[in-house]
RNA sequence: GGGGGCGUAGCUCAGUUGGUUAGAGCGCCGGCCUGUCACGCCGGAGGCCGCGGGUUCGAGUCCCGUCGCUCCCGCCA
């Protein structure tokens, strides 16, 4: 069933779980025990499904049987918690309930007892035609993880975690931790801050990963280390990002890149053979800058087309002003086919909108019509031009083609946002179908327009592929992979730098002065000079794994004990204000004004 | 920080062009019912229409503000 467990050993409450009163029990005695699921009181006989964690059975409350147990079950009400007795029989032929596991069988009750009356719970705990909204859910979590949806992901989280921690304990891995309470880590978030009663005026930071604590944990030498890690990140969140959240870190010594991967693959491909999902090893690789070329994204969703084509060479002579600007600015044009697609004016004028605001400055549309374009913009180009755009995006007659003119970044992200849009869309995306590959080749450093720098892709601790030219910090790749399914991003990973003179020219490249290094990570600078093995690692969203095998739209669905977008807890009250006499200990002269509660 | 959507009974939602007594399904309460399994039948209770202000003879409906939830951009791997 839905448990992670085969066998559940009998307790003080019960000999048996509800879930296991299955036809070997017939003829047997059987005590359950459990929450109220649903009554149907026939006046007469009385059915009771009573559920714990291992599923639903069937009691029976027969009025002719002695002792009270009719009256009880009359009175009880959905959600109480119940243990009962009595013999498990096999139903008739013609009341068998196929949909349930137990649905052979069922329990004629001749004593029960209630362990605790149950209010009557805001939403059904099963809902039909509609669950809860999410605030009501969040707001009574407790009930809504009763939910068999809820208690199946969670469920499956914990066979997750189980499966990454035996396959790695059978690698020769430790599992090691590190603080929570520590410094700030540089992963270029926003931390949160825990300040220091004693030393007031001084701050803890949560970690954002355990980036440099599993560095120095190769430097020590334990070789093979993981963590499942709870990291903290103060950004805004989204569906499928959390203020805190879990990850699978882990890190190597005396490893090459393709080792890492090897040993990923291998674990990958085990988590998903245990639900049922094979992977063909090796799994395919993609470089970078093919992946933003014909995808718009540094995690491409592989189940389907709508690839991106590059047309500025195509229009590298064009009387078209608007194509022609971008271009002479060193911009691109790209474009992509999405097929037979007749829309109305008002949904296309719908894609310039959501173009803009995936960050372009407007998207062309045109549907071919023989050689040339049916399009606002047909007038402004040349009968060559538009036959060699329709050959470069291989369109046909009514093919609908989106173009967008702007800098390669902003191109790429506009159209890889609209390529899977519009795959979710028009449900091109096929049902089943699983495609897992690593992206590889990354640059080490982008240039950062508006803070005027550069800025590593992963972080500053990882290592180029080769020499590195601090002269030319555009240019290097990085000895970094990530693993992208369906378009999520699993997780990702590098080998990190280990030489000090190395770690100091990258530091520099980007801007970050000795003083500085010396502050912020001063002791892995040091520890880097006392010998630390070439290494390197990765790190997993575990949020994100279980959400995607779960079929999940959101992270959410997969914790426990989530928060809101706007990062409260509906059901603590989270996060809220303190005792001024608290902030007074903490050395925080802070006075916060608020607003009476409305 | 910006943009979109939503907020009406315990829950999920409907509510016309602004019109007098705001509805449905589920749930809940009471009654009837011995083979149901989303039991059925009969009856009943239940509303600060998120909150504040405005327009109007009249506001669930229109306007302004505000709070909350949600999705997206920025931000963040």
């Amino acid at each position: 069933m839905s448990d992670g467990f085969p066998v559940l050993k009998p307790n003080a409450y019960r000999d048996t779980w509800c879930g296991q009163v299955l036809a070997d029990r017939v003829d047997s005695e059987a005590r359950v025990a459990g929450w109220v699921h649903r009554r149907r009181d026939h006046g007469g006989l009385i059915f009771i499904d009573l559920r714990d964690r291992t599923g639903l059975v069937q009691l029976v409350f027969n009025p002719d049987v002695a002792g009270g147990a009719h009256e009880l079950a009359h009175e009880l009400r959905p959600e109480d918690v119940v243990t009962a007795a009595g013999q498990v029989v096999r139903r008739s032929e013609e009341t068998i309930n196929r949909e349930l596991a137990t649905g052979e069988v069922e329990v004629r009750v001749d004593e029960a007892e209630v362990l605790a009356d149950a209010e009557t719970p805001p939403f059904g705990i099963e809902s039909y035609g509609g669950e809860a909204g999410e605030e009501t859910r969040l707001r009574y979590r407790y009930l809504d993880l009763r939910r068999e949806q809820m208690r199946d992901a969670i469920a499956l989280r914990h066979r997750v975690s189980s499966a990454m921690r035996a396959f790695l304990n059978r690698e020769g891995f430790y599992e090691i931790e590190t603080p929570v309470l520590t410094r700030s880590t540089p992963e270029g978030a926003r931390d949160f801050l825990v300040p220091s009663r004693l030393q007031p005026g001084s701050f803890y930071a949560l970690p954002q990963s355990p980036q440099l604590f599993k560095q120095l944990l190769m430097v020590a030498g334990f070789e093979r280390y993981y963590q499942i890690a709870r990291c903290f990140r103060d950004e805004d969140q989204r569906a499928d990002r959390q203020l805190d959240f879990t990850q699978l870190d882990i890190e190597m010594s005396f490893v090459t890149m393709e080792e890492v991967i090897d040993l990923n693959e291998r674990l990958i491909a085990e988590l998903l053979g245990e639900q049922g999902i094979e992977v063909k090893l090796p799994l395919p690789r993609l470089g970078y800058d093919e992946a933003m070329a014909r995808f718009g994204s540094d995690r491409p969703d592989l189940r389907f087309g709508l690839e991106i084509a590059d047309l500025t060479e195509e229009l590298r002579d064009t009387e078209f002003r608007a194509f022609r600007g971008v271009i002479d600015d060193g911009g691109t044009v790209r474009g992509l086919n999405a097929g037979k697609r007749e829309l109305s004016r008002a949904e296309l004028d719908g894609l310039i909108e959501e173009a803009k605001e995936l960050g372009a400055k407007g998207l062309v549309w045109a549907y071919r019509e023989g050689d040339g374009w049916r399009s606002p913009v047909a007038k402004f180009l040349s009968a060559e031009e538009l036959s060699a755009l329709n050959d470069r995006l291989a369109a046909e007659e009514g093919d609908l083609l989106l173009v967008v003119a702007d800098a390669p970044p902003v191109a790429a992200a506009t159209l890889g946002g609209l390529r899977s849009r519009l795959a979710a869309r028009w449900d091109l995306i096929p049902e089943g179908r699983n495609e897992i590959t690593w992206i590889v080749d990354w640059p080490l450093m982008e240039w950062d327009e508006q803070e005027g720098r550069w800025d590593p892709l992963h972080h500053p601790f990882t290592s180029p592929a080769g020499d590195f030219d601090p002269e030319k910090p555009g240019d290097a790749r990085a000895l970094a992979y990530d693993v992208v399914w369906n378009g999520v991003e699993l997780g990702g990973g590098s080998i990190r730098i280990n030489r000090p003179d190395l770690q100091s020219k990258v530091f520099e490249a980007l801007g970050i002065g000795s003083d500085e290094a010396e502050e912020r990570f001063g002791f892995l600078l040091e520890a880097l000079r006392y010998g630390a093995p070439p290494h390197g690692g990765i790190a997993y969203g575990l949020d994100r794994f279980v959400a995607q095998l779960h079929g999940s739209e959101t992270i959410r669905d997969v914790i426990a004990f989530p928060k809101t977008a706007s990062g409260s807890d509906p059901m603590t009250g989270a996060p809220a204000p303190v005792e001024e006499r608290q902030l007074r200990e903490l050395g925080l002269a802070l006075r916060i004004s608020r607003r009476p509660k409305d």
